[in-house]
DNA sequence: AAAAAAATCCAAAGCGCTTTGAATATAAAG
DNA sequence: CTTTATATTCAAAGCGCTTTGGATTTTTTT
């Protein structure tokens, strides 16, 4: 029944004490290098790998990094960017031995969540993502004592915390002043959710273009929702439809853009030549270009280097 | 330092064994129900939680199922299909306090990754991604004996083994034979990669619905691929600008429609009037109509209640 | 060559639970 | 009111590792 070696059979084996064997296998200094040799040969032979439940057990240490990932209550909407970013940081993870533990919850249920991984101690660090204004589970993380790091910023956040994030301000500042120099003098931008950072972030540096530029801002022109394709198309319709339709588009996520492209396809708009459409390129791998044609034009974050980075920063910390 | 409870102090407090407490928080029946009740007011009052480490090495389980995802090795693709599977799968787990584990891997690495999970005996089970035709982790799984169930099936694979799939060969069939009826000619397929169990399922079906109305099969609007935009958009173009492009396309990913319709719009063409586009919705969620606008015409599955399926079928597995 | 220092190895304790086997308390039977 | 059955509780033994503290061997000093 039992398939696997374990430390016991294969000190046996070996004869020598378990401690020799598992100081060699950890690499502890007081072994000679014969010995470790001799030790090495054989876990590989015996195909012995530590048992992971024991050895969590014993080094007190649960090896292991909680990603809470939440998705919308009314829409059970999981965004696609997870994917990439933990790409990212599973990569990270594997290099140190460490394990990827992902819980999807639904935004109700995450202080628990965290307050339950922290009594059970089953993680030895978590990745906060889609940090809001004011995000209060920095608070708590940093009460539960639980190492973490922030995907993204939370503005007003008194605390101190770790975080990875790209410029969005001064992404969207420098995309808003483009446009403005090709001459557009009505550009909307259709943004994530309002309570997010990210999204509030972004329209600072929109605004901030548009008034270094005396233009006045349309309320009308500013969209905030879920970044979905349904929403981009609905908003681009929208605009398209009312008394001044805008001469560019500043979209917050290539999926939005997408949807974006499909209304003005169905008004019978060419983006280029009839409509600007710019897009903060998230950088999805799915709809990476692998260099013919573009997709819209696009500022570019990886965020899959993002969850190298972030898993990175996080190890580090934990491992003091 | 120590922030969390433990079974020993608990025990303390209520003037209890720790075999006594520990068994009126697992449900065992030798045990008074007004201590149980007590017990549970208590563990609830001090935050008690059992330590996951300690859980795991004395039941023997790790309460942890693995996930691997792996990506192609050339364009570090990851499919976000995943994301909705994942959700709901999560959301089984949750219910049992099972745990998910996720590794991201490069398919090079899958077979060690296997096999050491075998050996550290980190997981209960772990749910097979993108299976392909005659696929051999099938064989090894059995051989490790891991618990499994397969998302999709694996053509030509003798052994034994539990699957959640759609049905991909009728589904395509009846796409196919409704572009017919529709009065088309000449249809294409943007498929994903041929090596893939899925995509020969979906060619079986659209080339019998052809074969059913003897219209002849022609390879060169037939494509294998990852099914990125790129890659539905350059198929498109490569039809568009040849001597016979097809009436109608079937696009094997809501992604690769994205694709398409970009070509279309390039080359100024309209969905619907100029050329049929239909696809194989997989109904991710941030694709996800409200109700309002379809984005294709398209047949749906939903990838998340595969998670869902997938996830009880294997935890019953284990649970025999 | 004996004493001191350094290198190498080992037995046993402990991580925080679950579970076995036994003891004690209570209820039912005679 | 004792005897037997049942319900309830407990002490102690693992689970398979890491790690402490000590023992043993080898090397270096004097």
């Amino acid at each position: 029944m039992k398939n696997t070696t374990d430390l016991k059979q294969l000190s046996t084996l070996l004869k020598l004490s378990q401690t020799t064997v598992s100081r060699a296998l950890n690499g502890f200094p007081e072994v000679n290098e014969k010995t470790r040799l001799r030790v090495e040969l054989a876990a590989k032979k015996y195909n012995y790998l530590p048992n992971t439940r024991a050895k969590r057990l014993a080094s007190g240490r649960s090896m292991t990094i909680g990603h809470i990932v939440t998705f919308s209550k009314e829409y059970e909407l999981v965004n696609p960017i997870f994917s990439d970013f933990i790409a990212g940081a599973s990569e990270r993870y594997n290099k140190s031995n460490y394990d990827l533990m992902l819980t999807l919850a639904k935004e109700d249920d995450e202080e628990r969540i965290y307050k339950d991984l922290a009594a059970r101690s089953a993680v030895d660090g978590v990745i906060l993502h889609g940090p809001k204004i004011n995000d209060n589970r920095i608070n708590m993380l940093n009460e539960l004592r639980i190492p973490f790091v922030v995907h993204g910023r939370s503005s007003g956040s008194k605390e101190n915390y770790n975080w990875v994030d790209v410029n969005n301000e001064s992404a969207f500042f420098r995309a808003t002043e483009f446009l403005i120099d090709l001459g557009h003098k009505s550009i909307a931008l259709i943004n994530g959710n309002p309570n997010m950072d990210f999204a509030m972030r972004r329209n600072t540096g929109y605004v901030r273009a548009l008034e270094a530029q005396k233009i006045s801002i349309d309320d009308t022109k500013i969209f905030n929702g879920e970044m979905t394709e349904p929403f981009g198309y609905k908003c681009t319709i929208d605009m398209l439809e009312s008394n001044e339709p805008p001469s560019a588009i500043i979209a917050s996520s290539i999926i939005v853009a997408i949807g974006i492209r499909r209304a003005l396809d169905d008004k019978g708009l060419k983006i280029g030549s009839d409509i600007s459409v710019l897009t903060f390129d998230d950088d999805l791998s799915y709809f990476r270009d692998e260099g013919t044609v573009p997709l819209f034009t696009s500022t570019k974050s990886s965020v899959r280097e993002a969850g190298y980075k972030s898993a990175n920063l996080l190890l580090e910390a934990i491992m003091n």
